[in-house]
DNA sequence: CCATCGGCTTGATTTGCATCAAATCGTCCG
DNA sequence: CGGACGATTTGATGCAAATCAAGCCGATGG
């Protein structure tokens, strides 16, 4: 492994808080590997060996059943992946593909596991990210069985922007077919929703969405922070840990 | 805090392996409540300060959008919830209602931070625990994006079937209109789903349901353990962790 | 440049589920 | 016991979303 990944693992918020042993574990079994689009990085079922994380590319998570799949999550880096299947040292229940070219750190999963048992900090920093996934998973089910698929999409360009910080246009990241899919519904019935929110000020050009009135955007999203985490990401935010505590943070930084 | 208390706190899969430091540091500002059915234990988006365990009768956990409410799990003794929230210290994602009169335990969220900053042990206990409810969301949103209602609700059949491990009958824990909640469907859809099922060898009489012809109804279920856990509870396994390497210690223990 | 292919859109149809409405059942209480 | 209430069931209807079936469009390659 290159001196400058070991100083990438390092900022990871994973280990900002280690103890420099810790991170020796960690590190001496790990290596960084880089992937072509379309691979199967895992299939659900598979035993768990490695914690993964994501250094560049983008990597989707899906579950199979009965000949149908369903994307779960999108990952963008800097993210980790799999690490509760690895805590409990289980099999996996979604597979991974890459779906651009990716660099992917892993590190053993024994090596994860010791360096808890070691390193009380290191542990707590394993459960913050493990808690933070959890809290996604909140929202994402309350996202599913509350919202019809039109107000799940308002609510997903809504969030993408503050996500992004991007004025009034969204980049989506990932073909619709997959976005469809994350959302919970048909590309089909996808395009149809982008055609009723047309009325509500969105305008859609290939993979730029512009929205011209968020106003009117969010009477129909009634975006929630209790299911939608709007928190800008990159600079301090990185996990979805530092998401979660985002709203709280800065109620407490600026109060009023 | 009564003696049999401490006891039962002790016995928690949570503090099973934790250090005598840890456990008086945690316990020393705990209490237990009783509530009688109905009380809001918490609502979501509140702050959160205790990790709640409950010790004995039913607690639902349920989320509100746009004045729909939906029942996210039910907790049957001995269950921790919100720990995600306690960790992050952060708001509750989802409101917390006693179903029955309840005997619960509350631990101050502070306590268990400290508990986790000194206690490798304890903090890998957290971190097992929140990855094994992690995991059972993963599970449920699978069940939700990739299976219609009947297929729901036959799967919650047999899954209940296989933990109370209860011969061809399974009694309904709850009212009707929650399970069918809890389901993502709406009480007449449960009640028809039933009916659905009758060609399948399921009668209903109440709360009790016989399950006359397991092949059939598995056929319809095509039940998945990447999907239903359908691992005994009580006895060695009362965590959702425990019941997330069930299958694999199994295959462990008696190979072939 | 044209042909092809995959992804996306649009339209027609079907299906699954929610909603609305009313009847039934069981339980609790005056 | 009679009545009331809530939970459940059953039936009728409407809507949302999946499916089926073409067309369109942009990228790619001969």
């Amino acid at each position: 492994m290159r001196a400058s990944d070991i100083d990438r693992i390092k900022a990871l918020p994973l280990f900002a808080d280690a103890a420099a042993e810790t991170f020796r574990v960690a590190t001496a079994g790990a290596h960084v590997q880089r992937f072509p689009p379309g691979t199967m990085l895992l299939l659900e079922g598979d035993p768990v060996d490695f914690l993964y994380v994501l250094l560049d590319g983008q990597v989707e998570l899906h579950g199979t059943w009965n000949d149908h799949e369903t994307v779960l999550t999108i990952l963008r880096p800097v993210s980790t992946f799999i690490l509760a299947a690895v805590v409990l040292d289980a099999a996996a229940l979604m597979s991974a593909r890459t779906l651009e070219r990716c660099e992917i750190l892993m590190i053993p999963g024994d090596a994860i596991r010791t360096a808890m048992r070691l390193d009380p900090r290191f542990a707590m920093s394993v459960s913050r990210d493990l808690a933070g996934c959890y809290r996604g998973l909140v929202r994402n089910i309350k996202n599913i069985k509350l919202r019809n698929s039109t107000e799940r999409l308002a609510n997903y360009l809504l969030a993408q922007r503050a996500i992004d910080s991007s004025g009034s246009t969204v980049i989506l990241h990932h073909e619709k077919r997959i976005l469809a899919s994350l959302l919970g519904m048909t590309p089909e019935n996808l395009s149809r929703s982008f055609a009723t929110l047309q009325k509500h000020g969105v305008s859609v050009q290939g993979s730029v969405v512009t929205l011209a009135n968020t106003a009117a955007l969010e009477q129909l999203a009634k975006p929630d922070p209790l299911i939608d985490n709007n928190a800008p990401r990159g600079g301090d935010i990185v996990a979805e840990a530092d998401a979660e505590i985002w709203l709280s943070e800065l109620s407490r930084t600026k109060p009023r």
